[in-house]
DNA sequence: CGGGAGCTTGATGGACCTCAATCCCTGTGG
DNA sequence: CCACAGGGATTGAGGTCCATCAAGCTCCCG
Protein backbone atom coordinates (compact mmCIF):
# COMPACT_ATOMS: atom_id res chain seq x y z
CA UNK A 1 0.00 0.00 0.00
CA UNK A 2 1.62 3.29 -1.01
CA UNK A 3 0.70 5.49 2.19
CA UNK A 4 2.20 8.82 4.02
CA UNK A 5 1.85 6.97 7.21
CA UNK A 6 2.86 3.84 8.12
CA UNK A 7 1.15 0.94 9.65
CA UNK A 8 2.93 0.95 13.15
CA UNK A 9 2.45 5.13 12.87
CA UNK A 10 -1.66 4.14 12.42
CA UNK A 11 -1.69 1.27 15.67
CA UNK A 12 0.47 3.86 17.88
CA UNK A 13 -1.76 7.02 16.31
CA UNK A 14 -4.79 5.00 17.40
CA UNK A 15 -4.15 5.95 21.30
CA UNK A 16 -1.26 8.74 21.65
CA UNK A 17 -0.60 11.69 19.59
CA UNK A 18 2.90 11.43 18.39
CA UNK A 19 4.57 14.76 17.86
CA UNK A 20 5.14 15.73 14.12
CA UNK A 21 9.16 15.27 14.96
CA UNK A 22 8.38 12.01 16.09
CA UNK A 23 6.08 11.05 13.46
CA UNK A 24 8.67 11.86 10.34
CA UNK A 25 11.63 9.71 12.36
CA UNK A 26 9.53 6.96 12.45
CA UNK A 27 8.81 7.84 8.80
CA UNK A 28 12.35 8.15 8.21
CA UNK A 29 12.95 4.55 10.27
CA UNK A 30 10.64 3.23 7.88
CA UNK A 31 11.93 4.44 4.81
CA UNK A 32 13.87 1.72 3.18
CA UNK A 33 11.82 -1.79 3.62
CA UNK A 34 13.98 -5.11 2.45
CA UNK A 35 11.73 -7.18 0.67
CA UNK A 36 11.72 -10.49 2.10
CA UNK A 37 10.31 -13.80 0.17
CA UNK A 38 7.87 -15.88 1.60
CA UNK A 39 9.52 -18.85 3.47
CA UNK A 40 12.05 -16.77 4.43
CA UNK A 41 13.16 -17.21 7.97
CA UNK A 42 14.34 -14.30 9.45
CA UNK A 43 15.29 -14.95 12.81
CA UNK A 44 16.18 -18.45 13.83
CA UNK A 45 15.87 -19.85 17.39
CA UNK A 46 19.17 -19.89 19.46
CA UNK A 47 20.78 -17.09 16.90
CA UNK A 48 22.48 -14.40 18.22
CA UNK A 49 23.00 -10.90 17.30
CA UNK A 50 19.86 -9.33 17.72
CA UNK A 51 17.59 -7.09 15.84
CA UNK A 52 14.00 -5.77 15.82
CA UNK A 53 12.04 -6.13 12.83
CA UNK A 54 8.95 -3.35 12.42
CA UNK A 55 6.37 -4.99 9.48
CA UNK A 56 5.33 -2.89 6.66
CA UNK A 57 3.01 -5.32 4.31
CA UNK A 58 2.72 -9.43 4.60
CA UNK A 59 2.42 -11.91 7.05
CA UNK A 60 5.15 -13.81 9.76
CA UNK A 61 4.66 -15.98 11.97
CA UNK A 62 7.36 -16.46 15.14
CA UNK A 63 7.50 -20.09 16.45
CA UNK A 64 9.28 -22.64 18.21
CA UNK A 65 10.75 -26.12 16.90
CA UNK A 66 10.49 -29.20 18.87
CA UNK A 67 12.84 -32.33 18.36
CA UNK A 68 9.86 -34.10 16.99
CA UNK A 69 9.57 -31.93 14.21
CA UNK A 70 6.23 -30.56 15.78
CA UNK A 71 6.21 -26.44 15.88
CA UNK A 72 3.90 -24.39 18.26
CA UNK A 73 3.61 -21.02 16.36
CA UNK A 74 3.40 -18.24 19.17
CA UNK A 75 2.24 -15.20 16.90
CA UNK A 76 1.37 -14.32 13.67
CA UNK A 77 2.91 -10.77 13.26
CA UNK A 78 1.36 -8.44 10.52
CA UNK A 79 1.83 -4.87 9.34
CA UNK A 80 2.50 -2.28 12.13
CA UNK A 81 3.91 -4.76 14.54
CA UNK A 82 7.05 -4.31 16.28
CA UNK A 83 9.00 -7.89 16.74
CA UNK A 84 12.16 -8.81 18.62
CA UNK A 85 12.21 -5.77 20.72
CA UNK A 86 12.29 -7.58 24.11
CA UNK A 87 14.93 -10.03 22.75
CA UNK A 88 17.06 -7.64 21.89
CA UNK A 89 18.26 -7.90 25.87
CA UNK A 90 19.29 -11.33 25.48
CA UNK A 91 21.78 -12.70 23.77
CA UNK A 92 19.87 -15.33 21.88
CA UNK A 93 16.83 -15.10 20.43
CA UNK A 94 14.05 -17.67 21.96
CA UNK A 95 12.00 -18.14 18.82
CA UNK A 96 11.94 -18.33 15.28
CA UNK A 97 10.57 -16.07 12.68
CA UNK A 98 9.60 -16.48 8.62
CA UNK A 99 7.81 -14.89 6.81
CA UNK A 100 4.10 -16.40 5.36
CA UNK A 101 3.70 -14.49 2.61
CA UNK A 102 6.11 -12.09 0.85
CA UNK A 103 6.93 -9.30 3.09
CA UNK A 104 8.43 -6.03 3.81
CA UNK A 105 10.44 -5.26 6.68
CA UNK A 106 12.63 -2.72 8.54
CA UNK A 107 15.37 -4.46 10.44
CA UNK A 108 16.41 -2.06 13.19
CA UNK A 109 19.62 -2.94 14.84
CA UNK A 110 20.07 -2.39 18.63
CA UNK A 111 22.35 0.78 18.58
CA UNK A 112 19.63 2.21 16.30
CA UNK A 113 16.79 1.39 18.59
CA UNK A 114 19.31 2.42 21.60
CA UNK A 115 19.33 6.13 19.79
CA UNK A 116 15.80 6.31 19.33
CA UNK A 117 14.75 5.62 23.32
CA UNK A 118 17.60 8.44 24.28
CA UNK A 119 16.43 11.11 21.86
CA UNK A 120 12.65 10.13 21.23
CA UNK A 121 11.67 8.58 24.40
CA UNK A 122 8.11 9.07 24.28
CA UNK A 123 8.17 7.39 20.92
CA UNK A 124 10.53 4.64 22.46
CA UNK A 125 7.55 4.62 25.65
CA UNK A 126 4.92 4.11 22.43
CA UNK A 127 6.93 1.49 21.09
CA UNK A 128 7.44 -0.37 24.28
CA UNK A 129 3.69 0.16 24.96
CA UNK A 130 2.62 -1.43 21.59
CA UNK A 131 5.00 -4.54 22.29
CA UNK A 132 3.64 -4.77 25.72
CA UNK A 133 0.17 -5.01 24.32
CA UNK A 134 1.10 -8.12 22.14
CA UNK A 135 2.67 -9.90 24.77
CA UNK A 136 -0.03 -9.27 26.54
CA UNK A 137 -2.04 -11.14 23.63
CA UNK A 138 0.40 -14.11 24.11
CA UNK A 139 -0.76 -14.28 27.62
CA UNK A 140 -4.72 -15.03 26.03
CA UNK A 141 -3.32 -17.27 23.74
CA UNK A 142 -1.55 -19.00 26.61
CA UNK A 143 -4.79 -19.20 28.39
CA UNK A 144 -6.61 -20.62 25.14
CA UNK A 145 -4.09 -23.58 24.73
CA UNK A 146 -4.43 -24.11 28.51
CA UNK A 147 -8.31 -23.96 29.22
CA UNK A 148 -9.80 -23.47 25.98
CA UNK A 149 -11.25 -26.42 23.51
CA UNK A 150 -11.03 -26.71 19.98
CA UNK A 151 -13.35 -24.34 18.61
CA UNK A 152 -13.43 -22.17 21.71
CA UNK A 153 -9.54 -21.60 20.88
CA UNK A 154 -10.76 -21.30 17.15
CA UNK A 155 -13.14 -18.77 17.63
CA UNK A 156 -10.75 -16.73 20.03
CA UNK A 157 -7.93 -16.78 17.66
CA UNK A 158 -9.59 -15.37 14.79
CA UNK A 159 -11.79 -12.72 16.87
CA UNK A 160 -8.13 -11.88 18.11
CA UNK A 161 -7.16 -11.74 14.05
CA UNK A 162 -9.62 -9.45 13.46
CA UNK A 163 -8.85 -6.87 16.19
CA UNK A 164 -5.60 -6.68 15.29
CA UNK A 165 -6.31 -6.20 11.39
CA UNK A 166 -8.88 -3.67 11.92
CA UNK A 167 -6.21 -1.63 14.61
CA UNK A 168 -4.21 -1.21 11.24
CA UNK A 169 -7.24 -0.67 8.93
CA UNK A 170 -6.28 -4.11 7.19
CA UNK A 171 -10.20 -5.68 8.56
CA UNK A 172 -13.78 -4.34 7.47
CA UNK A 173 -17.20 -5.21 7.50
CA UNK A 174 -15.88 -8.11 9.82
CA UNK A 175 -14.28 -9.31 7.07
CA UNK A 176 -10.12 -9.90 6.04
CA UNK A 177 -7.87 -11.13 4.04
CA UNK A 178 -5.38 -14.22 6.07
CA UNK A 179 -3.09 -15.65 4.06
CA UNK A 180 -2.57 -18.36 6.56
CA UNK A 181 -3.69 -22.63 5.97
CA UNK A 182 -4.77 -25.01 8.21
CA UNK A 183 -1.51 -26.44 8.82
CA UNK A 184 -0.71 -22.62 10.04
CA UNK A 185 -4.00 -23.03 12.39
CA UNK A 186 -2.93 -26.17 13.52
CA UNK A 187 0.77 -25.14 14.57
CA UNK A 188 -0.84 -21.80 16.43
CA UNK A 189 -3.70 -23.53 17.96
CA UNK A 190 -1.99 -27.06 19.47
CA UNK A 191 -4.70 -28.92 17.35
CA UNK A 192 -3.77 -31.52 14.59
CA UNK A 193 -5.19 -29.96 10.75
CA UNK A 194 -7.74 -32.08 10.04
CA UNK A 195 -9.31 -31.60 13.73
CA UNK A 196 -8.82 -27.79 12.49
CA UNK A 197 -10.72 -28.28 9.64
CA UNK A 198 -13.58 -29.94 11.18
CA UNK A 199 -13.58 -26.79 13.97
CA UNK A 200 -13.77 -25.00 10.86
CA UNK A 201 -16.37 -26.88 9.08
CA UNK A 202 -18.73 -26.38 12.33
CA UNK A 203 -18.39 -22.48 12.39
CA UNK A 204 -19.24 -22.85 8.95
CA UNK A 205 -22.02 -24.83 9.75
CA UNK A 206 -23.41 -23.03 13.30
CA UNK A 207 -23.47 -19.78 10.99
CA UNK A 208 -20.53 -18.14 12.94
CA UNK A 209 -17.63 -17.54 10.82
CA UNK A 210 -16.10 -18.50 7.29
CA UNK A 211 -12.47 -19.31 6.50
CA UNK A 212 -11.47 -19.98 3.05
CA UNK A 213 -9.60 -19.28 0.48
CA UNK A 214 -7.29 -16.60 2.01
CA UNK A 215 -10.65 -14.55 3.37
CA UNK A 216 -12.33 -15.06 6.63
CA UNK A 217 -15.60 -13.58 7.17
CA UNK A 218 -17.32 -13.06 10.54
CA UNK A 219 -20.92 -13.88 10.40
CA UNK A 220 -22.14 -13.40 13.88
CA UNK A 221 -19.52 -11.29 15.85
CA UNK A 222 -21.36 -11.20 19.35
CA UNK A 223 -22.29 -15.35 19.12
CA UNK A 224 -19.09 -15.64 18.10
CA UNK A 225 -17.38 -13.70 20.98
CA UNK A 226 -19.51 -15.19 23.10
CA UNK A 227 -18.44 -18.66 22.84
CA UNK A 228 -14.50 -17.17 22.60
CA UNK A 229 -15.73 -15.64 25.74
CA UNK A 230 -13.47 -13.38 24.00
CA UNK A 231 -13.39 -9.51 25.66
CA UNK A 232 -11.49 -6.77 23.36
CA UNK A 233 -8.60 -5.62 24.54
CA UNK A 234 -9.10 -1.88 25.26
CA UNK A 235 -6.20 -0.73 27.09
CA UNK A 236 -4.52 2.57 26.44
CA UNK A 237 -1.08 4.54 27.25
CA UNK A 238 -0.77 5.36 30.71
CA UNK A 239 2.33 6.94 30.90
CA UNK A 240 1.66 11.07 29.96
CA UNK A 241 4.48 13.18 28.15
CA UNK B 1 16.17 -15.67 55.04
CA UNK B 2 17.96 -12.84 56.74
CA UNK B 3 20.36 -11.63 53.92
CA UNK B 4 22.75 -8.22 53.30
CA UNK B 5 21.81 -9.18 49.96
CA UNK B 6 18.01 -9.58 48.19
CA UNK B 7 17.51 -12.05 45.90
CA UNK B 8 16.69 -10.10 43.32
CA UNK B 9 20.15 -8.41 43.54
CA UNK B 10 21.60 -11.82 43.25
CA UNK B 11 19.36 -13.03 40.42
CA UNK B 12 21.30 -10.23 38.44
CA UNK B 13 24.11 -10.52 39.85
CA UNK B 14 24.48 -13.70 38.65
CA UNK B 15 24.68 -12.30 34.86
CA UNK B 16 25.81 -8.69 35.42
CA UNK B 17 28.21 -6.35 37.39
CA UNK B 18 25.59 -3.52 39.08
CA UNK B 19 27.82 -0.86 40.95
CA UNK B 20 28.12 -0.37 44.84
CA UNK B 21 25.79 2.78 43.96
CA UNK B 22 23.56 1.00 42.06
CA UNK B 23 23.58 -2.29 44.18
CA UNK B 24 22.90 0.62 47.42
CA UNK B 25 19.86 2.02 45.53
CA UNK B 26 18.54 -1.28 45.16
CA UNK B 27 18.75 -2.35 49.03
CA UNK B 28 17.12 0.94 49.44
CA UNK B 29 14.01 0.31 47.30
CA UNK B 30 14.00 -3.12 48.97
CA UNK B 31 14.01 -1.72 52.49
CA UNK B 32 10.76 -1.79 53.70
CA UNK B 33 8.60 -4.89 52.56
CA UNK B 34 5.08 -5.43 52.63
CA UNK B 35 3.23 -8.60 54.46
CA UNK B 36 0.91 -10.17 52.51
CA UNK B 37 -0.72 -13.16 53.77
CA UNK B 38 -1.79 -16.56 51.71
CA UNK B 39 -4.49 -16.06 49.50
CA UNK B 40 -4.56 -12.01 49.63
CA UNK B 41 -5.00 -10.87 45.63
CA UNK B 42 -2.31 -8.30 45.46
CA UNK B 43 -3.88 -7.72 41.32
CA UNK B 44 -7.81 -8.45 40.66
CA UNK B 45 -7.52 -8.86 36.73
CA UNK B 46 -8.80 -5.39 34.71
CA UNK B 47 -7.94 -3.26 38.04
CA UNK B 48 -6.35 0.05 36.98
CA UNK B 49 -3.72 2.07 38.79
CA UNK B 50 -0.68 -0.38 38.12
CA UNK B 51 2.58 -0.59 40.50
CA UNK B 52 5.19 -3.68 39.92
CA UNK B 53 5.91 -5.78 42.93
CA UNK B 54 9.35 -7.11 43.59
CA UNK B 55 9.31 -10.26 45.82
CA UNK B 56 11.73 -10.68 48.46
CA UNK B 57 10.23 -14.17 49.85
CA UNK B 58 7.03 -16.61 50.04
CA UNK B 59 5.69 -17.32 46.23
CA UNK B 60 2.85 -16.08 44.48
CA UNK B 61 1.05 -16.74 40.81
CA UNK B 62 -0.21 -14.86 38.38
CA UNK B 63 -3.61 -15.97 36.24
CA UNK B 64 -6.49 -15.26 34.41
CA UNK B 65 -9.93 -16.10 35.50
CA UNK B 66 -12.90 -17.48 32.65
CA UNK B 67 -16.50 -17.57 33.01
CA UNK B 68 -16.96 -20.75 33.97
CA UNK B 69 -14.61 -20.84 36.97
CA UNK B 70 -11.71 -22.12 35.24
CA UNK B 71 -8.46 -20.75 35.54
CA UNK B 72 -5.35 -21.13 33.70
CA UNK B 73 -2.13 -19.99 35.78
CA UNK B 74 0.18 -18.15 34.09
CA UNK B 75 3.23 -18.09 36.47
CA UNK B 76 4.56 -18.33 39.82
CA UNK B 77 6.79 -15.52 41.10
CA UNK B 78 9.39 -16.57 43.27
CA UNK B 79 11.68 -14.44 45.59
CA UNK B 80 13.50 -12.27 43.30
CA UNK B 81 10.73 -11.96 40.94
CA UNK B 82 9.54 -8.21 39.60
CA UNK B 83 6.51 -8.89 38.36
CA UNK B 84 3.72 -5.94 36.57
CA UNK B 85 6.55 -3.98 34.89
CA UNK B 86 5.50 -4.54 31.43
CA UNK B 87 1.81 -3.92 33.01
CA UNK B 88 2.62 -0.35 34.08
CA UNK B 89 2.32 0.68 30.91
CA UNK B 90 -1.07 -0.75 30.35
CA UNK B 91 -4.06 0.98 31.43
CA UNK B 92 -5.46 -2.02 33.08
CA UNK B 93 -3.90 -5.19 34.63
CA UNK B 94 -4.12 -8.29 31.89
CA UNK B 95 -4.13 -10.78 34.78
CA UNK B 96 -4.40 -11.71 38.33
CA UNK B 97 -2.07 -11.89 41.17
CA UNK B 98 -2.29 -13.89 43.99
CA UNK B 99 -0.11 -14.97 46.83
CA UNK B 100 0.53 -18.69 47.03
CA UNK B 101 2.08 -18.40 50.72
CA UNK B 102 2.55 -15.89 53.19
CA UNK B 103 4.62 -13.44 51.42
CA UNK B 104 7.26 -10.44 51.72
CA UNK B 105 7.07 -7.97 48.95
CA UNK B 106 7.73 -4.72 47.59
CA UNK B 107 5.33 -2.50 46.17
CA UNK B 108 7.00 0.22 43.46
CA UNK B 109 5.11 2.98 42.16
CA UNK B 110 5.42 4.13 38.59
CA UNK B 111 6.73 7.43 39.43
CA UNK B 112 9.65 5.42 41.41
CA UNK B 113 10.56 2.99 38.50
CA UNK B 114 10.53 5.96 36.41
CA UNK B 115 13.00 7.70 38.83
CA UNK B 116 14.95 4.25 38.71
CA UNK B 117 15.16 4.37 35.02
CA UNK B 118 16.26 7.98 34.99
CA UNK B 119 18.60 7.79 37.48
CA UNK B 120 20.05 4.45 36.96
CA UNK B 121 19.50 3.23 33.28
CA UNK B 122 22.15 0.28 33.61
CA UNK B 123 20.26 -0.86 36.81
CA UNK B 124 16.52 -0.25 34.69
CA UNK B 125 17.91 -2.00 31.28
CA UNK B 126 19.29 -5.09 34.09
CA UNK B 127 15.59 -5.06 35.38
CA UNK B 128 13.98 -5.21 32.07
CA UNK B 129 16.64 -7.91 30.61
CA UNK B 130 15.16 -9.50 34.20
CA UNK B 131 12.06 -9.73 33.09
CA UNK B 132 12.60 -10.09 29.41
CA UNK B 133 13.67 -13.43 30.60
CA UNK B 134 10.53 -14.37 32.45
CA UNK B 135 8.25 -13.34 29.19
CA UNK B 136 10.45 -15.91 27.62
CA UNK B 137 9.66 -18.32 29.82
CA UNK B 138 6.44 -17.64 29.48
CA UNK B 139 6.67 -18.40 25.71
CA UNK B 140 7.84 -21.58 26.70
CA UNK B 141 5.01 -22.41 28.65
CA UNK B 142 2.83 -21.44 25.59
CA UNK B 143 4.77 -24.59 23.78
CA UNK B 144 4.06 -26.75 26.56
CA UNK B 145 0.47 -26.35 26.59
CA UNK B 146 0.23 -26.40 22.81
CA UNK B 147 2.76 -29.41 21.89
CA UNK B 148 3.91 -31.52 24.41
CA UNK B 149 1.61 -34.25 26.31
CA UNK B 150 1.30 -34.66 30.13
CA UNK B 151 4.11 -36.38 31.22
CA UNK B 152 5.88 -33.59 29.10
CA UNK B 153 4.41 -30.89 30.27
CA UNK B 154 4.91 -31.58 33.77
CA UNK B 155 8.50 -32.28 33.55
CA UNK B 156 9.24 -29.18 31.93
CA UNK B 157 7.52 -27.58 34.37
CA UNK B 158 9.64 -28.68 37.00
CA UNK B 159 12.95 -28.14 35.94
CA UNK B 160 11.81 -24.99 34.87
CA UNK B 161 11.01 -24.60 38.91
CA UNK B 162 14.33 -25.81 39.29
CA UNK B 163 16.34 -23.16 37.26
CA UNK B 164 14.80 -20.75 38.73
CA UNK B 165 14.64 -21.50 42.01
CA UNK B 166 18.61 -22.43 41.50
CA UNK B 167 19.34 -18.79 40.73
CA UNK B 168 18.53 -17.24 43.34
CA UNK B 169 20.08 -20.15 45.76
CA UNK B 170 16.66 -21.90 46.83
CA UNK B 171 17.45 -24.91 45.19
CA UNK B 172 20.40 -27.51 46.06
CA UNK B 173 21.35 -31.01 45.42
CA UNK B 174 18.63 -30.93 43.14
CA UNK B 175 15.62 -30.81 45.63
CA UNK B 176 13.46 -27.34 46.66
CA UNK B 177 10.68 -26.45 48.63
CA UNK B 178 7.80 -25.80 46.92
CA UNK B 179 4.06 -24.55 48.16
CA UNK B 180 2.12 -25.81 45.60
CA UNK B 181 -0.87 -28.37 45.59
CA UNK B 182 -2.06 -30.57 42.66
CA UNK B 183 -4.61 -28.04 41.99
CA UNK B 184 -2.41 -25.57 41.16
CA UNK B 185 0.15 -27.92 39.37
CA UNK B 186 -3.54 -28.42 37.13
CA UNK B 187 -4.15 -24.89 36.62
CA UNK B 188 -0.54 -24.32 35.47
CA UNK B 189 -1.10 -26.98 33.21
CA UNK B 190 -3.55 -26.96 31.94
CA UNK B 191 -4.99 -30.34 33.26
CA UNK B 192 -7.07 -31.82 35.88
CA UNK B 193 -5.78 -32.44 39.09
CA UNK B 194 -6.79 -36.01 38.93
CA UNK B 195 -4.57 -36.32 35.96
CA UNK B 196 -1.49 -34.37 37.60
CA UNK B 197 -2.10 -37.17 40.50
CA UNK B 198 -1.05 -39.97 37.81
CA UNK B 199 1.19 -38.05 36.14
CA UNK B 200 3.02 -37.33 39.11
CA UNK B 201 3.13 -40.58 40.27
CA UNK B 202 4.43 -41.94 36.86
CA UNK B 203 7.17 -39.34 37.73
CA UNK B 204 8.03 -41.55 40.57
CA UNK B 205 7.28 -44.79 39.22
CA UNK B 206 9.99 -44.22 36.65
CA UNK B 207 12.45 -42.45 39.23
CA UNK B 208 12.34 -39.22 37.43
CA UNK B 209 11.42 -37.10 40.04
CA UNK B 210 9.51 -37.08 43.36
CA UNK B 211 6.98 -34.19 44.21
CA UNK B 212 5.38 -34.51 47.43
CA UNK B 213 4.91 -32.82 51.03
CA UNK B 214 6.33 -29.31 49.92
CA UNK B 215 9.33 -30.83 48.34
CA UNK B 216 10.47 -31.62 44.85
CA UNK B 217 13.38 -33.84 44.36
CA UNK B 218 14.69 -34.76 40.92
CA UNK B 219 15.90 -38.01 40.20
CA UNK B 220 17.62 -37.89 37.33
CA UNK B 221 18.18 -34.66 35.81
CA UNK B 222 19.46 -35.69 32.60
CA UNK B 223 16.54 -38.61 32.05
CA UNK B 224 14.12 -35.58 32.78
CA UNK B 225 15.58 -33.21 30.54
CA UNK B 226 15.54 -35.72 27.73
CA UNK B 227 11.83 -36.43 28.17
CA UNK B 228 10.49 -32.91 28.38
CA UNK B 229 13.32 -31.69 25.66
CA UNK B 230 14.07 -28.94 28.16
CA UNK B 231 16.97 -27.02 27.80
CA UNK B 232 18.49 -24.68 30.56
CA UNK B 233 18.17 -20.92 29.49
CA UNK B 234 21.89 -19.18 29.14
CA UNK B 235 20.90 -15.76 28.38
CA UNK B 236 23.29 -13.19 29.28
CA UNK B 237 22.50 -9.26 29.06
CA UNK B 238 23.88 -8.30 25.75
CA UNK B 239 23.76 -4.43 26.23
CA UNK B 240 26.88 -3.31 27.45
CA UNK B 241 27.26 -0.05 30.17
C1' DC C 1 -11.10 -37.63 68.06
C1' DG C 2 -13.55 -35.39 64.54
C1' DG C 3 -13.27 -32.62 60.40
C1' DG C 4 -11.45 -31.03 56.30
C1' DA C 5 -8.20 -30.31 52.72
C1' DG C 6 -5.52 -32.60 49.74
C1' DC C 7 -4.06 -36.98 47.76
C1' DT C 8 -5.04 -41.52 45.53
C1' DT C 9 -7.28 -44.89 42.76
C1' DG C 10 -10.89 -47.01 39.58
C1' DA C 11 -14.29 -46.77 35.86
C1' DT C 12 -16.33 -44.52 32.01
C1' DG C 13 -16.74 -41.39 28.30
C1' DG C 14 -15.50 -37.70 25.20
C1' DA C 15 -12.33 -34.73 22.74
C1' DC C 16 -8.95 -34.91 19.78
C1' DC C 17 -5.15 -37.52 17.21
C1' DT C 18 -3.54 -40.65 13.66
C1' DC C 19 -3.83 -43.15 9.55
C1' DA C 20 -5.69 -43.51 5.07
C1' DA C 21 -8.20 -42.29 1.10
C1' DT C 22 -10.44 -39.04 -1.91
C1' DC C 23 -11.28 -34.63 -3.80
C1' DC C 24 -10.46 -29.96 -5.29
C1' DC C 25 -7.95 -26.24 -7.01
C1' DT C 26 -4.23 -24.02 -9.27
C1' DG C 27 -0.23 -23.77 -11.77
C1' DT C 28 2.81 -25.89 -15.39
C1' DG C 29 4.43 -27.91 -19.39
C1' DG C 30 3.40 -30.34 -23.60
C1' DC D 1 -6.42 -27.09 -24.85
C1' DC D 2 -5.42 -30.93 -22.08
C1' DA D 3 -2.65 -33.90 -18.94
C1' DC D 4 -0.50 -33.94 -14.97
C1' DA D 5 1.39 -32.88 -10.54
C1' DG D 6 1.18 -31.23 -6.03
C1' DG D 7 -0.38 -28.71 -2.16
C1' DG D 8 -4.24 -28.10 0.43
C1' DA D 9 -8.95 -29.34 1.98
C1' DT D 10 -12.22 -32.87 3.24
C1' DT D 11 -14.14 -37.00 5.10
C1' DG D 12 -14.21 -41.65 7.53
C1' DA D 13 -12.61 -45.17 10.99
C1' DG D 14 -10.25 -46.43 14.91
C1' DG D 15 -7.41 -45.49 18.86
C1' DT D 16 -5.28 -42.64 22.67
C1' DC D 17 -5.01 -39.25 26.03
C1' DC D 18 -7.05 -36.99 29.37
C1' DA D 19 -11.52 -35.22 31.73
C1' DT D 20 -15.16 -36.37 34.63
C1' DC D 21 -17.60 -38.81 38.16
C1' DA D 22 -17.39 -41.35 42.35
C1' DA D 23 -15.30 -43.16 46.25
C1' DG D 24 -11.92 -43.99 49.75
C1' DC D 25 -7.64 -42.60 51.83
C1' DT D 26 -4.09 -39.91 54.60
C1' DC D 27 -2.50 -36.46 57.12
C1' DC D 28 -2.69 -32.40 59.68
C1' DC D 29 -4.69 -29.45 63.05
C1' DG D 30 -7.95 -27.96 66.12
Amino acid sequence: MPQSESYLARKISAFVDLAPRELSYLADLEAKPIRVKRGKELVHEGETGQRAYIFQSGWACSFKSLPDGDRQIISFPIPGDCIGLRSMLLRTSDHSLAAVTDAQVIPVEAARMKQLFSEFPYLGTALLWATSRDEAMIVEHLVSLGRRNAIERTAHFILELHDRLQLVGLAENNEFDCPLNQDSFADALGLSAIHVNRVLRQLRTRKLATVKAHKITIHDMSALKNLASYASPKESLVIVR
